[in-house]
Parts: structure tokens; C-alpha cells; sequence
DNA sequence: CCATGACCGTACGCTACCGTACGGTTGAAC
DNA sequence: GTTCAACCGTACGGTAGCGTACGGTCATGG
């Protein structure tokens, strides 16, 4: 695992707290949970703990701080965003395209949903899903679905898309290469669209 | 969490490798592969370190011995004990219903998707990952499915499959509780069967 | 120009865990 | 009943990380 530069040797400007957990965010990213600590984070900022503990009580608010972010760009923004698109259709197909990319790029989600161990996780974690899992559901029921239906739909839709956040990351060759992949992604999408 | 004894506290009788790999699983379901740690396992086996280092070289070593045993157990002998039914698609169901209440026991599965950055976990989650899929597939096949279609629905079952594991250990209350759980296990099914 | 508060560097003590060294125990075979 | 190998207990040194203490720096307003 290469370890990336966080802030450049020239940078000379002071950190703030959005950048501890900007930075924090990332490397969870990189290696879970347990990869936020606050040693090593410093290195990579380029700083020491006498920077972090300025801004941060403990090491559990810094995970605090990057979790809330994490709910905020990566679930709300997103819904935000594609409220823009009248059509449900198109607007669920634009976000299991959005969402797999994100997914694809960052094993973020793979690391928070396996560390629900920890209280703090476990409640954002817990929001994070039971507010994509209400959008993908009445997604489903505006294209004209039974509420059963549409939740079961949507369950599935969303338990696939946790499934392949997890395959494109510890087994990238079970799935499609490159291109295909995303024509992968529309035939699951029919299939989930199909009716009787 | 609960730190329930591994051993009797009148079992005197002393331990083997297989002892110790067995509880690694435990532990590696409870707390990820971080919580497989060799003094806190030893107290909760009623030992100490002088045992585990009789019977292993090192933590990797254990942790090797426990995946293997894990691959043995969790996929190996699936497959060899559903051969038994000759029906596929009664084979599929039974599968699917096996492998949920499996991984709805223990969230071991979701801890080592997770943890693919260690060689090891990494090595054996692709093969378990491979022989599971490749069966899933043929059971398709064997149902009628072309090799595009069989694909596909083996890859959108199993995602699928990985994802309910999440869920169901990090926010259980989002899928549908009890008895319905296994009516909408079948209505899954359904949807994966469907032919136009 | 200098004072002050925001910010950072460094040294320290503490805990958890890894792995080693080595002495002690035990049970089965003879 | 002795022996020997398998097995376990305990003490030790080493490392990584958390959190604290406190002194140093630096920019900005007076």
C-alpha cells in the first residue's frame, strides 16, 4: 500500500480540523478503522500530535468529525444532486452509476459497515442506510410499484450494491473488466426494473 | 460484547492447533481480524501465551490456519453436503437459505471482506470468493440459463448475498424481521429465477 | 514593535500486544 | 517408578499508539 503525501513539503500553511478528517476519512478508507490513528496520520500531514490534539479532544472525535462528513458528502449531497432529474427512472439509474463509481474508487464503505462494532459507527452507520434505503424504496414506488415491492426492490438493489462494494475490492477479477462493467450494471438495473 | 468463556473452567484438558484456530474464527467474527490477538485469546481460552506458541510459529500463522479452516468448512463442505439433491433449483434455495442463516450467525464473513489488505485473508477470500461464484453460476447454467444469463444472476445473487450479510449485522432493523425474513429470502429468489 | 492567542513540536508516562527464554508439569510407555 | 517428550506458566524486552504537559513560534491588531 503506497503511502501518499497528504499535504505537500512545501505547504507550509496550519491545519484545521476538516483537514484532520478529511485526512482521517482517507485512510479509513485505505485500511479501516483501526488505521485512524494518530501518529502515523500526523507523518502524513506533515505535522505532529501537538497540531491534533489543538483541534481534537480524542482520537473517537476526530472519527466523529470524519464520520459526519461522510454522511454529509456522500449520502445527503448526492440526494440533493440528483433531485435535479424529473424522470425516476433515469434518476435511479444515475445513482447506482454514481454510487458504484464512488464505491469503486474508495473501499470506504466496505471498512465502516464491517466496524459497526464501534458505537459511533454504528450510528451513523445505521442513519446512512436507513435514509438510502427509504430514497431507493420510494424510488421504486414513484415508478409505480406496491410498497412491498418497491421495498423489496429496493432492498435488494441496495444489498447488491454493498456486495459488489465488496467484490470490486477483495476480488476485482469475479466481476466484469473495464467496460463491460458497465453494461453489467444495466442488465442488473433491468432486472430489477422487470415486471411480471 | 459479551466475552463469553472458550473452555470450560473445569476442562483441564489441554489444547490443540485446531483449538486454538477454531476460536480465532470466534473472536475473527466478533471483532475482525484485529481482535485475533494472541494474549487476550489465551485468557478467554483459559491459558497463556506458553501454549499458543507451542502450537504456532507466529499470529500469521494462526490466522492462516484458521482461514483454511474456515474455506474448509464454510464453502467446501456446503458444496459437497448439497450435492446430495438432485433438483437444481431445489439446491439454489437451499443454498441461499443455508448460506443467510449462516452468515446471519456470525458476522465473520463481513470481517474478512473487509480485511482483504492482509496477503493472507486476501489469498483465500478469492479463492472461497471464485469456488462460490463459479458454483452459483453452473447452478444457473443447470437451470437453463445461457452463460451471459447464468453470469449474471450468479453475480447479482451473490452480491446480493454479500450485502444482506452486511446489513443484517450492521443495522438488522432495516430488513424485515423474523419469520418474514425467510418469505422475502423466497420472493428474492423469485426475482432471480424470472424468465421473460 | 510587542503582546497575545492560535497553533505546533517534543518529551514523557501508560497500556496492549508480539515474540523469546526457560523452567515446570504431566501422562503414557517402558 | 522412571523417563522423556509434549505441553504450559511466567518473566522479560521491544514496539506502537493514546493522551498530557509544556515550551516554542508566528501572525495580527493595537
Amino acid at each position: 500500500m503506497v503511502q501518499r503525501r497528504l499535504r505537500e513539503p512545501g505547504g507550509r500553511q496550519r491545519l484545521s480540523a476538516l483537514d484532520w478528517a478529511d485526512a482521517a476519512l482517507i485512510v479509513m478508507g485505505e485500511g479501516g478503522l483501526a488505521a485512524v490513528a494518530v501518529e502515523p496520520l500526523a507523518v502524513r500531514l506533515g505535522t505532529t500530535k501537538g497540531s491534533f490534539y489543538w483541534h481534537f479532544a480524542s482520537r473517537d472525535a476526530l472519527i466523529e468529525a470524519a464520520l459526519l462528513r461522510w454522511e454529509e458528502t456522500r449520502t445527503e449531497a448526492v440526494i440533493t444532486e440528483l433531485s435535479a432529474e424529473p424522470d425516476p427512472e433515469l434518476r435511479l439509474r444515475r445513482l447506482f452509476v454514481a454510487a458504484t463509481e464512488a464505491v469503486t474508487e474508495n473501499p470506504l464503505e466496505v471498512s465502516l459497515l464491517a466496524t459497526v462494532g464501534h458505537p459511533l459507527v454504528a450510528t451513523v452507520v445505521r442513519r446512512v442506510t436507513e435514509r438510502r434505503l427509504g430514497y431507493l424504496t420510494q424510488l421504486f414506488s414513484e415508478l409505480g410499484f406496491t410498497p412491498e415491492e418497491a421495498r423489496l426492490r429496493g432492498t435488494l438493489g441496495y444489498t447488491s450494491f454493498l456486495g459488489h462494494g465488496q467484490l470490486v475490492h477483495a476480488v476485482p477479477e469475479a466481476l466484469p473488466p473495464g467496460q463491460e462493467r458497465a453494461q453489467h450494471l444495466d442488465s442488473i438495473i433491468d432486472m430489477l426494473l422487470r415486471r411480471d
